[in-house]
Formats: structure tokens, C-alpha cells, sequence
DNA sequence: CCCCGTTTATACGGTGGCGTATACATTGCG
DNA sequence: CGCAATGTATACGCCACCGTATAAACGGGG
């Protein structure tokens, strides 16, 4: 059989790419076919149309998103707070990870089937919080205050453009997740 | 002189609407058209083009959420945290200013221009905040860090797809005010 | 009542995107 | 080498949208 040049795998790919800086209005099947070098011609080969590579697109993300990057924050150990910084790495400096991941948050309030996949993946990374601020945080209610906002913090900075006087983003963050993760509070009353 | 059936509001208006539940990219000149039940003919007699449309969008939107709010939070009273409760509410609970702001923090990230507005507005907000923690809080990094967590979660709540197993968003929100504004932290060292 | 500016409808050419059809190129296998 | 499968280019019809041009409808001031 004749070799396979262009793969199901570049299409996604650069599907994804186009999705993270554009959105997903802006994957656009001859669009991607111009960036790799090749007409749609092959296109319609692999997918039956421009839906199925969003879902595809979709699929992959999902993946990547949760068992690749929970695997890993689990395989690498460490005390709960790396863990926690770790789990925030890996999904919210990547590179490539973190505007995928923005750009569908956006697209989530839109399409109720891309809001389900999102609640998937939200969910396990919520459980992982939980998990390790309930192993310094005894009340159950404070744990899922402070996990909420663990993560709206990782997810909100991102939409937030204000700036902070002569302190740095990062300064500000490294405060509030002290904030978060160092008083024990929950340990206090009941 | 002949009456203004679709005045320029009217575009603008349904403009922020489009924004808001299909992001920029739905802004559709015809599409709009038809929604306000006349052809296009009249848009390009208000606006050079579609850019001007979105432009006029954006400084609609700028005053509304800036001024109109700050106003009016101001001129109401209240304490401090009556007050950041309210300016919670007009922004990120008004069915009207919410998806848009949150359509164009999306867009923000594509588009510089757009940016730019998001963050002037963002800073006046964060200026409001700032200040109304500050006065129940003494230590400065600590309050750019509760402010920088409670504006991330006004915003990422609404991007967080996660549930939260009994209890309610509304509940778990509830308590995540309550750490970020009930302890004054900030008044023991400094 | 009629004129004139304003608003609107309609028609047009141009562009870009979708999905299909068809023919060409390439490559592994027999 | 020739076959068949696979990938690719090209061309097509279709539709949605942009921005322009032009002509019709409307309504207040002379």
C-alpha cells in the first residue's frame, strides 16, 4: 500500500493548534490543509467531515489531559504541595496543553457535548486537589473551598489582564498559593 | 428628516449579544440583520464596516462595565465586604455583562487590541478590590494576593466545569468567600 | 402637497469555506 | 514489473458572508 504522508495524527495535531489560537471557528479544514503543505484532497479520507476531526480533535485532548498527566504527577511522587504544583505545570505552563485547554473552556459554554467532556476532565483534576489538600486541611468543607480555588486560580489568571503595580504575576501567585496551602485553617474549629 | 427605525444602538446591542453567546466570530453583519428583522442595507450607512461594529461593541461594553458599575457600587455604600459582594454581583452575576465579559476575556487572548481594553478595565476592578480588602487586611503582598484569588475565582468559576459531589457551587462559593474575606491573616505579622 | 434626506430592499461581484467526484501519483507486494 | 491501495491534486456546485451600488419607501419642513 502506498505510504502514509500525511497521518489521521497530523490532521488532529494541527487541528489542535488552529483550535488553540483561533478557536474552534478557526479550524477550518482547508485552512489546515495549507499549513501542511497538502490540499483537503486527503482529508475526507481520514474523516467523514469537519465534525468528526473535532471530535477527534476532542478525543485526543482528553487523553492528554488527564491519564497522561495524572499518570505522571502519581509515577513522579512527592509531598502533596509538589504534587500540587506539579499538576499545574503540567497542565497550566504547557505550551502546547494550556491554550488547548483555554480555548476549549471557551468553547464548553457553547456546546453542551464539549461542556460534558470538559466536566470529565475537571472532575478527575478536582478529585486529585481534593485528594491532597485533604491530607492537611481536616475539614471536608474548607478542602473543597480551597481545591475550588486551586483551580479557579490556575484557570482564571489566564483570563485575567490586570497588572499589579510593581509586584510580578508570579510574585502575586506564589503569595496566594501560599495562601491556599500553608494555614492549615481547617484544622482549627469542630 | 426620515425616522431611525434601526438606530446604531440597535446594532451594537444585538453586536454584544452575538459576542456574547457565539463570540466574535458570530458577529455577522447579515446575520445581525436578520435578527433585528431588516436587510444590511442601513449597517453601512452607520459603520464603515464590520471592524467599526466591533470597535463601537468594545467601547460600549468598556463603559458599561467600568464606569456604570464603579458608580454605581460607590454611590450605594455599604461596607467593604457588602461592597466587593455587589460588585461581584453587578458584574459576574448580570445575565446581560457576564457572557460578554467572559467572550472577551477569550478574545483578549488573541487579539491585542482587545487586550489592551480588558486591561483597563481589569485594572480598575482590581484597584476597587484592592482597596476594599485593604481595609480589613494590612499586609500589601497579602492583599494583592487575596484580591488576585478573588477576582480568579469570580472569573474561573464560570469557566470550571467540575461538580462538587452533595454540596452546591453556590454553597462551596459561599465558603471560599468566607477564607478569602473573613480572616484577617494580614493583621498578624507583618 | 411636494421635496429631500434618511433608511431600507435588492442585486451584484468577490472571497472563502464545505463536501463530492474524478483522475493522477506513489509505493509495497506478488 | 505491474497491480491495487492509498494519498493527493484539481475541479465542481453550493452556501454564507463582505462591501458596493442603486433604486424604492418613508416622513418632516417648506
Amino acid at each position: 500500500m502506498g505510504a502514509t504522508r500525511t497521518p489521521r495524527d497530523r490532521w488532529v495535531e494541527e487541528g489542535l493548534r488552529a483550535l488553540a489560537d483561533g478557536g474552534p471557528d478557526a479550524v477550518r479544514v482547508e485552512t489546515l490543509a495549507k499549513r501542511l503543505g497538502v490540499t483537503k484532497g486527503g482529508f475526507y479520507g481520514f474523516f467523514a467531515d469537519r465534525a468528526a476531526l473535532l471530535t477527534e480533535m476532542l478525543d485526543t485532548w482528553e487523553r492528554e489531559s488527564t491519564d497522561e498527566v495524572i499518570d505522571r504527577i502519581e509515577r513522579e511522587g512527592g509531598d502533596p504541595k509538589t504534587k500540587i504544583h506539579r499538576a499545574g505545570v503540567l497542565t497550566f505552563s504547557d505550551d502546547r496543553l494550556l491554550p488547548i485547554d483555554l480555548a476549549i473552556r471557551d468553547w464548553a459554554r457553547r456546546d453542551e457535548a464539549v461542556a460534558e467532556r470538559l466536566r470529565r476532565v475537571d472532575d478527575r483534576r478536582m478529585a486529585l486537589l481534593r485528594e491532597l489538600i485533604g491530607t492537611f486541611c481536616s475539614d471536608p468543607d474548607e478542602v473543597e473551598a480551597r481545591s475550588l480555588l486551586a483551580f479557579c486560580v490556575a484557570i482564571g489568571e489566564h483570563f485575567l489582564a490586570a497588572g499589579h503595580g510593581d509586584r510580578t504575576r508570579a510574585q502575586v501567585l506564589a503569595r496566594a498559593a501560599d495562601l491556599l496551602l500553608d494555614r492549615p485553617g481547617g484544622d482549627r474549629g469542630h
